[in-house]
DNA sequence: GTTGCGCGTTGATATGGATCAAGTTGCGAC
DNA sequence: GTCGCAACTTGATCCATATCAACGCGCAAC
């Protein structure tokens, strides 16, 4: 998280306070001049109903996307349309770099929630990303985080026990929420058990097991799609566990 | 696979014909002058042991690397030292895209059997990138597809058969190897039996079973770290399947 | 209120793959 | 050659999780 604020953002683009974009333009000292320019090329898009596809498998891509409010999910589906949960889009988190390889989607974006979002052209970016310096080197090391995220994913998937999964996923979600300035304690999943399962390679009826037994042992409390972190020390505790221990041991 | 070779590589950087990198100057239509430039920032790193790190997790990262000859995997260590393989990365494949978005390499990356590499200097790359027009968006798109086979990894991993997995990862290495310009029919395999159980999220064992099972079905043909695809049609067929079917059906 | 339905939880059983254990094969050292 | 060791295979057993099934809860329609 950047702890130095050079310029404030706020007065021009008061939604994007905590933009993963923000970096776009911020650490690498730009002027207000570039900035307002790169501003520039950001449209909004407002309504999007649950279920509703931001983009789609095959899909020309044309531009990268914002969670500005309400998360999303992307998904694959093999041919006989079964869904492949890749990851989830929390408000301030971007969509759309799976397309930089090919130019088309290679997922489906989905919302989980309402939502809106910002959209970034991809020529008018990579237009303004040549004439100010710094701006592309910020890209690449967004892009590059977010393949970091599907390294996380796939740690997650890789021969743990279902508790583990589980406890990695909130372990995950809760420091997400918390850069995005969330109080770390209360958690409000926006997706359902089933895409839960769906991402950590469980069936449903596992993902539920696992809460309740967390919920037993007093580490957290569920509520639907609330979920309360009692004791932060025990869940430090078990999601460490859970990093360390595996089938081999 | 680009069709169409606008400008005789060969000439200049004889080892890499076959290079991923080569998309970074040819089919953006860059003319001679700029390929030289391009090509002087290139450096050659020679012998490699197996076993030898490329790069740890945690080391400044400065380059990029191709694995020129020989394979390499990459790895993260959980803290108790289980080791967890995130991919392979097979002559003329790039390595070290994970560091990116932190400037720090976030695995270890380590070579397989004897193997030699291409160095490409991350500022000088970004240097050139800023003067040669179209270069940026050929980083970004080779990026793009770095994270396109992450997707594909998560993809194998999530609550599949054993076979099934098996299935993909052979027919995903047999795919790569055919774009690099080798005989579909037989694939040598660079890692151990345990590289790829770790891969696949599986115990060795039942790496071994799924291989002698799909040789009992006459569809390979197993040789230690040699297999020869004896059924193309049904290998095709069992693939298709194995992406098609999960647990729940 | 009642009905219906999506979503989630809980319990009983079945099974795929992990684990434990014992070979087998390949290969370099000598 | 054979010794020794690492890599791989095969078999027997066990267990975590999938599967099957029933039930509860919240909520919108009426």
């Amino acid at each position: 998280m950047s702890d130095a604020v050079v310029l404030d953002l706020s007065r021009l683009r008061h939604s994007c306070g905590q933009c993963t974009l923000r970096e776009l333009c911020l650490p690498a000292g730009i002027g207000a001049k570039d900035m307002v320019q790169l501003d520039r090329i950001v449209k909004r898009r407002h309504p999007f109903d649950p279920k509703q596809r931001l983009f789609s498998s095959g899909s020309e891509s044309k531009a990268l996307f914002v969670a500005r409010e309400g998360s999303f999910k992307t998904v694959t589906y093999s041919e006989d349309g079964q869904e492949q949960v890749l990851g989830f889009h929390l408000p301030g988190e971007l969509i759309g770099l799976d397309a930089l390889g090919v130019g088309n989607h290679r997922c489906d974006a989905i919302a989980l929630e309402p939502a809106a979002v910002c959209e970034v052209p991809l020529d008018a970016l990579e237009e303004v990303a040549a004439q100010v310096p710094g701006l592309q080197h910020q890209l690449l090391r967004i892009v590059g985080r977010s393949t970091g995220l599907a390294l996380d994913h796939m740690e997650m998937l890789g021969r743990r026990q279902a508790k583990a999964r589980v406890l990695l996923f909130l372990h995950g979600l809760a420091e997400r929420y918390r850069m995005l300035g969330h109080p770390y304690q209360l958690i409000v999943l926006p997706m359902s058990r089933e895409d839960i399962a769906n991402y950590l390679g469980l069936v449903i009826e596992t993902v539920s097991r696992s809460f309740s037994r967390l919920q037993d042992e007093g580490v957290i409390a569920v509520r639907g799609r609330q979920v309360r972190i009692l004791d932060a020390a025990r869940f430090a505790t078990l999601t460490h566990e859970a990093v360390t221990a595996r089938h081999t041991a």
